[in-house]
DNA sequence: ATTTTGCATTTTGTTGACAATCTGCAAACG
DNA sequence: CGTTTGCAGATTGTCAACAAAATGCAAAAT
């Protein structure tokens, strides 16, 4: 037998021997909503889905249970699973929950954040930079999943795993608002890019209070472009 | 026929036809988790559990789904479904969270807060002060109740939905490890209301940061007196 | 012409049955 | 005596069938 067919089938046995039909379906959908496989609002149907992942109604049906719980899909009875869609007024609550979230991760990492992840956090920094020079023509998505990406990066070197669980939950909620609008564009790339490197500054110097007031203000400051896109009358009372 | 008898009738009725089977067993499990019906790290089997409910596996797997998500309960594949055992470390970064959100909800609500809000407030920490006098010995099982009441009364003056959500969450979550290690009683009652006062007392002002930060170190103290109760060495480092 | 009614189809909700896996215990083995 | 092996029962994972509800459309009524 053909050692790599053999490699192979062994990863998806052991793939299947430690997560249920379910859990794979889960974060198969998962991934699918997130990058816009399925158009938002879209209905998502039990039987061809079920058909397209190759299991019964069962998984998909304990699958779309647990993304409701997670706030990616909205259930009605008797009537179906729909992508959650996310209003702006739920955008910007969810935007004050985010800002609180990445303010702690700010205080954390600057704290806790050991020398790999700087070095890799700053390598993130220059890619952007390279993103907001106008001469180099790259697409607004290639900045946005390193924006992303610097984020993330963030979150888990502030080392507490409820609140990196608590704040993807947060993120992915705000996605869907994004996609809905296509507002990605809104993200000003000189802007965010000298955000990115006074916030990493601050957390280089462990300046723990400062690193934490930069995070929470970066992610208002995005709400308030969202708003001005959109030509909204007025943001929410500033604080 | 009796025209009590029918109402009872009518409103279950009326309940089944908007909620599914999944949702009440999802909802009543929660109840019971949260109440302490079921011991931390219990194995809930689903047939026992379908028979109790009166339906079968199918919507007990799905409920089992989605408190899976809220962090309620852990899956094991083959093994089974068990209360979440929230260890001291978890229980630890869920407080540091919780202290984030509440010193959001604390910035909120002194922003919002309505008249008859500022009242049940008020109501609420003079019930909590009858429970600090030493003469009147009243159980502090209530006291843990009263405090439960202020924080979400808060919580919702907030008015953010996705605050709301999140904390309560969080909260669930952190009464699985309180439960676990009876440490209900570590909460100091008449500090406890010494900061309650303070609270009310910012939040009235609309001072919103002073809320905010009183909100934040009420938990962080909560956190840190749990950390007493149990001997533990060092809490981790002030911020 | 518009609304309403009735029916056929589709989709979801729930259940019970079957397959796969784990657990506990006892017998066999070293 | 301790370890391993091999059942037997219990429990979970998955599926397919049935029941209930919603949807779409066409015919009838106003």
């Amino acid at each position: 037998m053909d050692s790599r067919h053999r490699t192979v089938a062994t990863k998806a046995f052991a793939t299947l021997r430690e997560h249920s039909l379910s859990s794979l379906a889960q974060h198969e959908l998962e991934r699918q909503i997130i990058s816009g496989e399925f158009a938002i609002g879209a209905k998502l149907n039990e039987a061809d889905i079920a058909t397209s992942l190759g299991v019964s109604r069962g998984p998909v049906r304990e699958a779309f249970r647990a993304l409701s719980q997670a706030g990616l899909v909205r259930v009605e009875k008797n009537r179906g699973v729909f992508v959650r869609q996310v209003s702006l007024k739920e955008a910007s609550e969810i935007y004050e929950v985010r800002a609180a979230l990445e303010g702690l991760i700010g205080k954390l990492a600057a704290r806790r954040i050991d020398a790999q992840s700087i070095e890799q956090l700053r390598a993130l920094v220059q890619k952007m930079k390279a993103h907001g020079k106008p001469h180099t023509q790259r697409k607004p998505e290639a900045y946005f999943v390193l924006n992303v990406e610097f984020h993330d990066l963030l979150a888990r070197a502030a080392g507490n795993d409820a609140l990196l669980t608590n704040y993807r939950s947060v993120v992915n909620q705000l996605d869907l608002y994004r996609r809905a609008t296509l507002s990605r564009s809104t993200e000003s790339i000189p802007i965010s890019t000298r955000d990115h490197e006074a916030i990493v500054d601050a957390v280089v110097l462990r300046d723990e209070a400062l690193a934490e007031r930069l995070m929470s203000d970066h992610v208002l400051q995005s709400r308030a472009r969202l708003y001005l896109a959109l030509g909204e009358p007025a943001a929410p009372a500033p604080s």
